[in-house]
DNA sequence: GCCATATTGAGATTGAGTATCAAATGAGCA
DNA sequence: TGCTCATTTGATACTCAATCTCAATATGGC
């Protein structure tokens, strides 16, 4: 199958693939295509009704691929979904608009340093953690004070 | 139905259930008696088991209000199940241990403020916040330094 | 082109959680 | 104490996301 569009995603997604002798099969090439083309942030159920011609079972196995190897990362809604995003490469949290949906990415901010000070003094060794915000975007807050 | 045993929780589940105009049933009362003999954290489901007699909707109902009143509070474990444990009250995160599967509070710990100032540099105003932190506690670091 | 094997897809299955609705229960009141 | 009626309950069906199974297919090395 030749390749059509040069997403740097899908590109860097490919390359990897065989840097780890994964197989670059075209319905892995569609899936990271289909995954480059969502806005923001989107569930796997999305992705396979944006690809129908592929098997729901290979989609979420896929997406998985997609997060081991860094190219997504899972994004928790404040209702408990689960969203996938294209992830901005190392640590980094999210910051979820409830108004308007949109997710964007906390940048430059380094908690773990802090958590593990916290933690250790009850003698806990963090290894991980995980951190959602939700509030209001930019766009969403303005128009609250205009309005 | 008599009050056997007096844990707290029971007690105050009860109280809070006649101020909020709710029925004081014998079925909410046994789920608050499980729900205070669960060690650290447990899932909704192993609740209906130690409760075959109640009807697992409503285990679920019983175990919503218990969250909606403070009594219980949500905690996700790493791979996405979500648990419940009793809740102390007030804002706090949870410690949860990968090794013992244990979870307890970090205490006197306020990001609010941090992720505030920090969102706000991209103009996002922060409403809510979920923080977990994954790793070894004491007991299990302490293991893991011994041998 | 051939072969061994990784990958795929249709469909069954699991598991958590919710909806439905008739029957049971609790609490106020006579 | 018994009546009455709204709340609560439980059996069951259902939804939805996600995974498993396994035969069919596609891939990459030779």
């Amino acid at each position: 199958m030749p390749t059509k569009a040069h997403h740097p995603l899908v590109e860097d997604f490919l390359a990897r693939l065989e840097e780890k002798d994964y197989r670059h099969t075209g319905t892995r090439e569609e899936v990271a295509r289909a995954v480059a083309q969502q806005g923001s942030h989107f569930t796997a159920e999305a992705l396979c009704e944006a690809l129908p011609r592929v098997g729901r079972a290979t989609v979420y196995r896929n997406v998985k691929l997609l997060v081991e190897m860094g190219f997504l990362c899972r994004v928790l809604m404040e209702d408990g979904e689960l969203h996938y995003q294209v992830s901005h490469k190392g640590h980094h949290h999210h910051l979820i608009c409830t108004y308007c949906g949109q997710s964007q990415d906390l940048l430059n901010c380094d908690f773990q340093g802090l958590l593990k000070e916290k933690a250790s003094t009850q003698g806990f060794e963090v290894e991980g953690h995980t951190v959602e915000l939700y509030g209001r975007c930019r766009t969403c807050a303005s128009e609250a004070t205009a309005s």
